[in-house]
DNA sequence: TAGATTGTTAATCGATTAACAATC
DNA sequence: TAGATTGTTAATCGATTAACAATC
């Protein structure tokens, strides 16, 4: 933990990739590396390696380098992925789908307990270890689980009336696939967005210029 | 086009967020706005609106701000999102269907002309307007269609054998949901990556620190 | 003309890189 | 001890914000 305070998003946006990097490395039964080799591999500088793992701590050793698995523990208890965060999914359509089969939602600080959907079709299917639940019955399941985080995976439009539902339930964490602005209704939010088509459009800007 | 050659990343990378409002003030039939206004929708500063914005020309107008619609057709052109670029779907599984099925490609510049797949139960299914191909025909398809880009849905231990007949074939435009590291490889590959665990490990840290 | 709001320059802030003394 | 590599400070670079003259 240590001078964790001040770490900036820069930062933070950093720390997955290294934490993927350290987690193969491991793999490959590498102890250490130095932050010229792992800025090698990254492709950036050893300069902002160094500058950022430094900000959680002294953790290499002066003429070695880094122990890898030392290394990959303390990232990993700085993004808090030992936690298991009860995430509900709202929303069993394709990308729902998706995101509950290939999501290894255990080894990323979460754990999905529940699945939600309006369309009456899709209840009762199975998914993965869960079974796919009527929207209606939100407000019960919330109430006899503690649910820290929502997984929003339902059209933009449908969004509104159903987060309206999750605040009251006290929900403030959101992993965010549709388009609606959840910061911008409530403040207090912390909330995760993917914005693929924002992906996509970045991409065609880098074929077209 | 004009000022265009230096765009930075970080402006480049704000802009399909303000082609977003845009499109959606130009559905509310919004004419004109003010660098002010737009910068308190976004929650952004009203000079980084007027820095981005100027960039490429000055499409306002002292005294009255600017033209939703001709802001939006600029940076729709900009980023190129008025091509049809034609791209090919690596992996019909969970993702790769969900993929194929809701991203509107059509108004992201992009057209996606054909699917493939190893599973061989897959192969015939029918996916939207397309039909599952057998990757066996990878190069056969390539060699009668142009195509420009690839979507690569495969689990990250199958994308290296593919991405080198992607690669050996013409391509270099990739949308990369695999943890491979293309450009690692192949290095004037234009990749443009989604890592979603990243982005749920940093709603793991936010929700912890 | 007066009011509004841009385009643009200058000031500030933060992030990245370079350099090197400390030290394993 | 000599070599390697960190931790950290200082220099550079770029991005954001503030300010205001230009102008519609």
């Amino acid at each position: 933990m240590s001078k964790n305070d001040s770490i900036s998003m820069s930062v933070i946006r950093r720390l997955p990739r290294y934490y993927r990097f350290l987690t193969e490395l491991e793999e490959r039964k590498t102890d250490r590396i130095s932050s010229t080799r792992l800025a090698e591999i990254m492709n950036v500088t050893a300069s902002q390696v160094r500058q950022d793992l430094n900000c959680f701590g002294g953790f290499g050793q002066q003429g070695y380098g880094y122990s890898v698995s030392q290394l990959r523990q303390e990232i990993q208890k700085i993004l808090g992925l030992n936690n298991h965060y009860r995430a509900i999914l709202i929303g069993a359509g394709n990308f729902g789908t998706a995101i509950a089969k290939h999501i290894d939602f255990r080894n990323l600080g979460f754990s999905l307990i529940g699945c939600f959907e309006t369309d009456s079709e899709k209840i009762g299917e199975r998914l993965g270890e869960l079974t796919v639940q009527s929207e209606d019955r939100l407000e019960e399941f919330c109430e006899n689980n503690r649910v820290d985080a929502a997984i929003m995976c339902i059209p933009r439009q449908n969004v509104e009336a159903t987060l309206d539902r999750l605040y009251a339930l006290g929900i403030r964490s959101f992993w965010n696939f549709s388009h609606y602005d959840i910061n911008a209704k409530y403040r207090d939010a912390v909330v995760e967005n993917v914005h693929l088509s924002d992906s996509l459009m970045t991409l065609c800007y880098r074929m077209t210029n």
